[in-house]
DNA sequence: GCAAAAGTGTTCGGAGTACACCCATGT
DNA sequence: ACATGGGTGTACTCCGAACACTTTTGC
């Protein structure tokens, strides 16, 4: 493999997680100190790394997942690329740039993918720099336009969530229907009817009711439930819910 | 301006049109002659271009379809981008980049837009390459990996028909519902039923029925109809159609 | 008058929505 | 025994699907 890296391609990684009571995203620290003043300023980046001379982007996304997770096969999909000319521009983003010997003139196409993920088991330190889940909603001014890839982001992850079987991404293998809701009631910032709700996953021949319960729970136990993508394949119709 | 072009970036609009029967897409001729054995090959690509210095990929998109239509704000959309080291390694593509004095060794990271136009007129001569609709049913193999990037368009496109208002774009501004209907029955390889159909608009507030019908035609005049943006916008409930 | 497309209504089954109470477990 | 979330049914409305004939125009 080629090993060196383009300096004018990166992917960014917005990596989602779920901890069953708010949605998460993985960030960085970036500090800037110096000798003299010390502390210059201090805030956080999405996940994302250039692009090697002979790797596809899919392949780099997954490269840094499993730098972060360990995981291979991490949900991923490609939303949106961002080349703004001035997306390095702010002050903060072009000494950032020099202080680690990059050109800040230099324009970086960068191209978005969003990862859902299941496990909240992350690497705590990544290229010197520490990792840490943050609420979507407490996530405070970013690096570079890195808020506009998260807002971008979850925009693509929402439209996907309304029309594509993507929920339990972010839950264990075997998860509870009360945590299914979950995972759209955060995500869409809304609230579903309970009965409601359950009779239409009951429609979905592809979310298995399994003989087992949960353990270890103060309450009743609820059944788990596993999703099957085989079902899901062999069953879905095509179309036709044309238009909003 | 800035009129230096980025060797490494460049856009590649899909540009789809309808003409009441077929669904088209934009190609361009591409013709690799030279003097001793006359013509080499001979095949298309799709309408793109690199992106210069100071400029948004959007404008870019922009700018090459006003080159090709004389329009502004036509709708345009970023669908995916294309980035593999290979793209440009096919035997044919290699002969033309170096007939171009562009190096085929340059990766060049493509932005995949597509656009929907609704007026046929187009300019025939485009950098001096000849400019013609081809039916997407009959698109032969393209140039680069223009045969994938145009999959892609379809897909998202269909999706994007699937869950929003578009399909108008590809109309004149006053259509009428039969032409309507072709729209979603062509582009999404299906039929409808003409009286369910007609059901489903007239729920549509955004679909407005004008005092005004068709001339000219050889049989019972049909009522025209107007997409209304501004209703559109106005009604549109959120969400909550979720799963397929 | 004929060819061509426009336009229109009913029935049935299934899905969306609103709504309130008892159950099983751990402490 | 109590706190916690699990689990269930009914009534109403609206939508999707299936289906065939009459109307208006140009030629």
């Amino acid at each position: 493999m080629n090993k060196d890296l383009i300096k004018y391609l990166s992917v960014d990684c917005v990596v989602f997680g779920f901890d069953f009571d708010k949605l998460n995203v993985l960030l960085v620290d970036r500090v800037l100190e110096n000798m003299e003043q010390g502390l210059i300023f201090s805030d956080m980046t999405l996940t994302g790394n250039h692009v090697y001379e002979d790797e596809t982007m899919d392949a780099a996304a997954q490269r840094i997942l499993f730098d972060l997770t360990g995981l291979k096969d991490v949900y991923l999909e490609q939303f949106k690329t961002f080349a703004h000319p001035d997306r390095l521009n702010k002050e903060n983003d072009r000494q950032w740039l020099i202080s680690d010997k990059r050109n800040p003139e230099q324009r970086i196409v960068s191209v978005g993918f969003f990862a859902l993920l299941a496990t909240p088991k992350v690497t705590l330190e990544w290229k010197g720099r520490n990792v840490m889940w943050v609420p979507v909603a407490e996530v405070a001014e970013l690096a570079f336009d890195h808020n506009l890839i998260l807002q971008e982001a979850l925009k693509a992850m929402r439209s996907k969530l309304l029309h594509e079987p993507i929920a339990f991404e972010l839950l264990p293998e075997k998860f509870t229907l009360s945590q299914l809701q979950k995972v759209y009631e955060i995500i869409l910032d809304t609230t579903f009817d309970k009965r409601n709700f359950r009779k239409k996953v009951a429609r979905m021949k592809y979310m298995v009711p399994l003989d087992e319960k949960q353990k270890d729970v103060s309450h009743k136990p609820a059944r788990l439930y596993m999703f099957s993508r085989d079902i899901y394949e062999r069953t879905r119709k095509e179309l036709l819910n044309f238009i909003v």
